[in-house]
DNA sequence: ATAGGGTTAG
């Protein structure tokens, strides 16, 4: 048995206890169970407690591998592994969840079959591991509430919603009722996905059943573009805690509704629930999402005044942000020269994103060239820059950026739209022929194109990187994904219903401008949900005033 | 003892 007192000793101060110093407490298991929950392994030496001499606890090294495993640490788990002479089903267990959380699956699966090799009979805590190495899922007679919860977990975390969303389907099917985990895993996914009729599903289960997962809801439906019905909720339920305050100041950030945010943050001051980094990230970000800069400047500063907290880089981030967007270059690299932090791929990726807006190609190499170095193999940034060159004719040097990213080998992912109708999603890829309904969409597409052209949209042509000719570019623009999901969605739901379309990229320049005025000729609320953030097209008007 | 959270910044 190990004392807490002498752990807490070895952990501080580094040297050994006295005599003295050994009290009776929590034993290693419970020790280690504080040490995983507080994070604290790193100030330990992690050999101290494998050369503790005391070994006559025969569960110890199972411990320690456990802690070593849990903490990703491989080298040490490996070798402490390797060395044991026993190795029971608990020591197998732990190693294959370092192996299968680090995705190393082809290990998983080998030290799986090792252990059956050894005679060590798998059990129930097995099979989770082996589950998400390999797609065996089927072939196992035993599936309780753990197994179905451990591969729909795994789905989920590993972007593949649309599995996990149909193995809960299964799993409901075959009459294993989901728990509390089995939710946390499920409704990010939804939200992810904006799989809004799913998650009003899996809203009304946990209403029925009594669970709290309030503030999950409030994000499913912020996510899913519905931030009303998201309020709605946050208003209604039973108790709100910081987190609940948190999401849903988030939720109207990123809708482009500033004001909302900042109402909402106010609100948040006459109760005794304390503001902490998460909430004035998301304030912050609403600010700036919303160009709402003096509003900014006072809640940064009122970080430190009113509530002693030091603002770290995220807030300085949403800062940087909030200047560059207003177009206030100068003052954004002085704040960038004077924080307390050396400036990352997010700054970079403000100060790139408000040079598109403003049309700063000089200021705009500075910043790409940090980028190229922090994140080589992010396509988003060179599409930019190569945007911004050809936005102002320089068409070599945006030849030159796409050449660039061919020589590191860094490929652009296709733009894709999707949008939900009756349970089923629809998704488009640009240029994409290959929807049943396709030539209707075709034929919807042009004749809005007609439609709009006659009450002002011209074509934001700049927004094509190759330098051809003006038809030429706008046909392509004709064929983006966003358009193309819209169109469907105008012809196969019911006038006046609003639109939802997700888009794995940022929205084109183009595109943007286009659904403005295509929310004014078709009397369509349309609301799209791009890899940054929302944008609500009213009435020729969109909620991010341009601003993106 | 083994399934699991919430929200960060472009």
């Amino acid at each position: 048995m190990y004392s807490y007192g002498v752990l807490l000793l070895q952990m501080f101060t580094g040297r050994r206890p006295t005599d003295e110093e050994f009290e009776d407490g929590l034993d290693l298991h419970q020790f280690c169970k504080i040490a995983l929950h507080k994070g604290v392994m790193k100030i330990i030496d992690p050999h101290v407690l494998e050369h503790e001499e005391e070994a006559n606890d025969d569960h110890r090294d199972i411990h320690v591998l456990e802690l070593y495993c849990k903490f990703g640490l491989i080298d040490d788990a490996r070798r402490l592994f390797d060395g044991m002479s026993e190795r029971n089903v608990f020591s197998w267990t732990s190693i294959m969840g370092l192996y299968c959380g680090l995705g190393d699956y082809e290990e998983t699966i080998r030290l799986f079959y090792c252990m059956v090799d050894r005679g060590v009979r798998p059990d129930h805590f097995v099979f989770p591991k082996v589950f998400k190495a390999c797609s065996v899922f089927s072939e196992l007679s035993v599936r309780d509430v753990v197994i179905w919860n451990s591969i729909i977990s795994a789905c989920a975390h590993n972007e593949q919603g649309v599995t996990a969303l149909n193995l809960l389907r299964e799993m409901v099917k075959s009459k294993v009722q989901p728990n509390m985990v089995t939710i946390v895993s499920i409704l990010p996914a939804c939200a992810r996905l904006a799989a809004l009729q799913q998650g009003k599903e899996i809203h009304q289960f946990i209403i029925r059943n009594g669970l709290d997962a309030f503030n999950l809801v409030i994000d499913l439906y912020g996510r899913c573009g519905l931030v009303k019905i998201a309020r709605r909720i946050f208003d209604l339920m039973p108790q709100r805690d910081i987190v609940s305050w948190n999401t849903m100041i988030a939720g109207y950030g990123m809708h482009g509704f500033g004001m909302d945010a900042v109402n909402l943050f106010r609100r948040l001051q006459c109760t005794d629930l304390k503001p902490n980094h998460f909430t004035f990230t998301s304030l912050l970000s609403a600010c700036s999402h919303a160009g709402l800069t003096d509003e900014g400047w006072k809640y940064f500063k009122m970080m430190k005044s009113e509530y002693d907290l030091d603002p770290a880089i995220e807030q300085y981030a949403c800062l940087v942000d909030l200047l560059a967007r207003a177009g206030q270059f100068e003052e954004s690299m002085e704040f960038i020269k004077e924080m307390p932090f050396q400036p990352n791929a997010v700054i970079w990726g403000s100060i790139l994103g408000a040079c598109r807006i403003h049309l700063n190609p000089e200021l705009a190499e500075q910043a790409a060239s940090f980028l190229f170095e922090l994140e080589p193999q992010n396509s988003g940034n060179y599409i930019l820059l190569a945007n911004i060159y050809s936005a102002v004719g320089r068409w070599e040097e945006a030849a030159k950026v796409r050449c660039l990213m061919k020589e590191r080998g860094v490929s652009k992912p296709p733009g894709c739209s999707w949008i939900a109708v009756k349970r089923r999603i629809h998704s488009f890829i640009v240029g994409d022929a290959s929807h049943p309904l396709i030539e209707e969409i075709s034929c919807k597409v042009e004749s809005l194109y007609s439609e709009i052209k006659e009450i002002g949209y011209v074509p934001e042509t700049n927004f094509v990187l190759q330098d051809v000719e003006d038809d030429e570019k706008e046909n392509s623009l004709c064929g983006h994904s966003e358009k193309l999901a819209i169109a469907f969605g105008l012809i196969s739901t019911p006038s006046g219903t609003p639109l939802r379309i997700i888009k794995n990229l940022r929205v084109c320049g183009d595109c943007h401008s286009a659904t403005k005025f295509i929310s004014k000729v078709t009397n369509r609320e349309i609301i799209m949900r791009d890899c940054f953030r929302f944008h609500h097209f009213v009435d020729g008007v969109c909620s991010c005033g341009d601003y993106w």
